[in-house]
DNA sequence: CTTGACTCTGGAGTCGGGTCCAGGCTCTAG
DNA sequence: CTAGAGCCTGGACCCGACTCCAGAGTCAAG
């Protein structure tokens, strides 16, 4: 759409392709267009062929989105902050981060649980000798008791 | 069943349903045929009626199962752990376990940096004002910079 | 015998986050 | 002009671990 180039007030910067976005971003194109359907950044405005020729903001945008990737949120929960930060609900916005640290902090602590377990687990198994004396297989139940292994 | 008590050699123990089994076992049916699918479990002797007729050791197995997901291990990785231990190769369920123990190691190591960003993002948002002072979206990547936010 | 709970099968659907493809235009360098 | 890279669409497919379904046969209690 060249209409848009003498309507509008000025282009900020010339506009990129989905390519290129793609590579500036460091995102897959077919993932920029995921994100469209799902609403994470706007459809943009196409050329008379119908390229999407992006704003250089949308570099900005998927950057946003592949750090809170990054800290453990989900696309849904960065639908939510993107919803928040355009509403300038910073509350909300510091809301949503403290449940995704207790979200955080509560898989760190099962999975040191876990750790502890195999950690006691390995240091008490001999490595070698049958599978009686194996606290691994003690500890998880031992399967062939009893059947036919 | 009495059939089988008169034709069979002596049964262990009563055999149980596949309902009954899932009570015992703390699985739901489906589970129990999906684990047989995938060759977690062996397909169990059937009554005349096609019903599956399973070994009272069957829920030790199932518990095994349980507890090794609850370890983090996968499905496969609990195939794995099963053939180790049919065979009876304790150096390899020992090493099989260490190799989980660093990958929960990693798992732990990630979190911990997710969680002092988050941490320390939050300790500094005022939770109220504007969005440029809002160090979460600024971390992030001020989305709404030059946009129509 | 009847009722209602239980079980059988094969196959489809779920979730999240993409990834890949065919078939057909478009753009750009030479 | 032509070749080849780039882009378009809609829709299928992937992973893991289930979960649900319809339609039909079976079992136990009353």
């Amino acid at each position: 759409m060249q209409a848009q180039n003498r309507l509008q007030i000025r282009m900020p910067t010339a506009s990129l392709s989905i390519g290129t976005l793609a590579k500036h971003a460091g995102v897959a194109i077919d993932t920029i267009r995921y994100y469209e359907r799902e609403g994470l950044i706007a459809a943009p405005p196409r050329r008379a062929s119908g390229y999407r020729a992006y704003p250089e903001s949308t570099v900005t945008r998927l950057r946003f989105i592949r750090r809170a990737k990054a800290l453990g949120f989900s696309l849904a929960d960065i639908s939510e902050l993107l919803g928040l930060s355009r509403r300038r609900d910073i509350a909300g916005v510091k809301r949503t981060a403290e449940v995704r640290l207790a979200d955080v902090e509560q898989r760190i602590a099962e999975l040191r649980r876990v750790r502890n377990g195999l950690r006691s687990l390995i240091k008490e198994c001999p490595g070698h000798g049958k599978a009686e004396q194996c606290p691994i297989l003690e500890a998880l139940g031992h399967p062939e008791r009893g059947e036919g292994g």
